[in-house]
This record gives C-alpha cells, sequence and structure tokens, in this order.
DNA sequence: AACTAAATGCAAGTGGTTTGCAATAACTAA
DNA sequence: TTAGTTATTGCAAACCACTTGCATTTAGTT
C-alpha cells in the first residue's frame, strides 16, 4: 500500500475524528503498517526522524490515533509501551524474557492458547503470563 | 501480622537468597502486606519516607524482592510498574479505565474467566483485556 | 569486639515523555 | 483561488520517574 492509498484509506476515519492529514501523521500509520511488530514511540521515532518529523509529534499523535483506535497500544512487562496498527483482528504477544524477541499470537481462543503458544510461536518455555481487563466498574459505569 | 511475625516468615527466604534483614526491606513487604491492591514504586516509597527510607531503596529492594519472587510485578496499561506479595496465588486484575479501580480476580480459569470477571468483579462493563505471554522462544532456550 | 560485605541515604545524573509557544500547514467557505 | 480559521508541527526547555556513584551505616560472621 503506497503512501496515497494510505492516506484514502485511513480518510474517513481520521475526517470523522475531526483530524487533519498530515504528513507525520501518514508516515506514523505507514511505519507500523510496515512494522510486523509492536513499537516503541522512540523506534517510531526513528524511523520518522529521517523526514524530519520531532519525537514530540510522534508522542502526539500515538496518544492521539489510539484514542480514536486507529493506533492499539500493546504492554509489556518490564518495558516501554508499544504501539500497533488496530486493523488487525484481536490477538495477542509472546515475548522471550532474554531477547525481547515478540511473536504475534494470532487467535484469541483464550481456553487454547496456552497450549497454541507452545505449537505456533517457537517457545519453548512459558514461565508466565498476564492477563489484564479493562473496562468500567460499576461507579464509574453510573456516570 | 506484625513485624517480628514477618520477620520470621520471610527469614527463610531472605537468608538463601544471601539477603541481610533490614528495616527498609521489611517495611516494604509491611506495606504491601498491607496493602489489597497492588501498589506502584512511588506509592510504596510514600508511605515508606515516613521512616526515611529514600526512594533509591525502594526500587533497589523491588528489584531484588522480585528477583527472589517474594514480590511479583504486575503491568497495568498506561501505568507505571504496580508490585504486590507474591505470597497468593496466580490471579489477575480488572482495571477500571476511568477511575483506575483496581479489583482482583480470583482464579486463573482462563477460559471461563471473562464472564467471572463480570460476575464476581461488579465491572458492568468490559472494553478489553491484554494477554500476553512470557518465556524463552527456541534460540534463546538453547543458550 | 573486630571484621566483612551488603545495604542505605544522599545528591546528582539520566532518559523517556510532556509542554509552551511561535511558525506552519490543512481544511473551509467565500 | 484566496483569505480566514484552527489544528498541527518543530523546537527547546521542562518534567518526572527511575538509576547510579559514593561515602557511611548496618547486618551478620568470626
Amino acid at each position: 500500500m503506497n503512501l496515497a492509498a494510505l492516506q484514502e484509506h485511513y480518510r474517513p476515519a481520521l475526517q470523522d475524528a475531526g483530524l487533519k492529514i498530515t504528513k507525520p501523521r501518514l508516515a506514523i500509520l505507514a511505519i507500523l503498517k510496515n512494522s510486523k511488530l509492536p513499537l516503541t514511540a522512540q523506534e517510531i521515532h526513528a524511523k520518522a526522524s529521517k523526514f524530519n518529523i520531532d519525537q514530540a509529534t510522534v508522542y502526539r499523535n500515538l496518544e492521539t490515533l489510539s484514542a480514536i483506535d486507529l493506533v492499539r497500544l500493546v504492554n509489556f512487562q518490564h518495558d516501554h509501551n508499544h504501539y500497533e496498527l488496530a486493523t488487525d483482528e484481536h490477538h495477542h504477544h509472546a515475548i522471550c524474557e532474554q531477547c525481547g524477541k515478540v511473536v504475534d499470537i494470532s487467535k484469541c481462543d483464550i481456553a487454547s492458547l496456552e497450549k497454541q503458544v507452545k505449537a505456533t510461536s517457537g517457545f519453548t518455555q512459558i514461565n508466565h503470563h498476564a492477563l489484564e481487563f479493562f473496562g468500567l466498574c460499576k461507579t464509574c459505569a453510573k456516570k
């Protein structure tokens, strides 16, 4: 997908949110699109700085794009936040505690996931996992 | 459990690891013991600073105590690391995206967990969850 | 009681992330 | 197309959580 196509692809979502279609914005989306794995803000900035895109712009856009669900925040333990495009279907990750390698776990079939992780990720050892639910508690749901 | 009891309770694990039984160390364990919920390093320091315990000491000890599995690192999205005593059995959390409230999810029966979350946590709405597996990839397992 | 090594407190440093602000670029409507 | 409006950007400085160096203290040992 080239930049023009990318632009048309994201135009509706950005317009609906009242956001402008800017060069840095598209570049960040393109960088995420071209990455197989979730990236940190800094990794994104490293790639984006070739086009004179400031780190502040990267951080601000990741925030903005997450807010309208074009980008998804992925949280890994011990590490900084990672971001990925939210276009893919919901999935999880396996993280190597030694080298930091990240492998996508394609389906979210929670019951059989742990077996699947070993079978499909090439991880021979799963030491632990983290599962967190995010939503609204009773009190906040009332507001 | 008073401090003396706490001290005796943790003595074996600390001694086995070659760690000394110090006032700051015990204070941090006591603070975690007295908290129903996982705390950030800063929250722990806020409580510990009454006893003239430096923040560097808190950070160093959380690292140390995590290394010998007396303390467990809990990772929540959008936020700083949280720590809890590792004495309890393995469990997960539900986090309110609005007020930050954290509720323990007692059992790790992954298949039925999502239903259970709503039933037991008082959360009326679960928007998303994060599930990450940590272990060793094929390459690192060989080393 | 003297010795050894770990642990602490203090203060300074580090590094990722955020913020203020003036300049620029994107969209809107004549 | 052009002028006007507002979001967005780049830059630089600030911020804040966390880490590190080092001299001193403390725990555990002989």
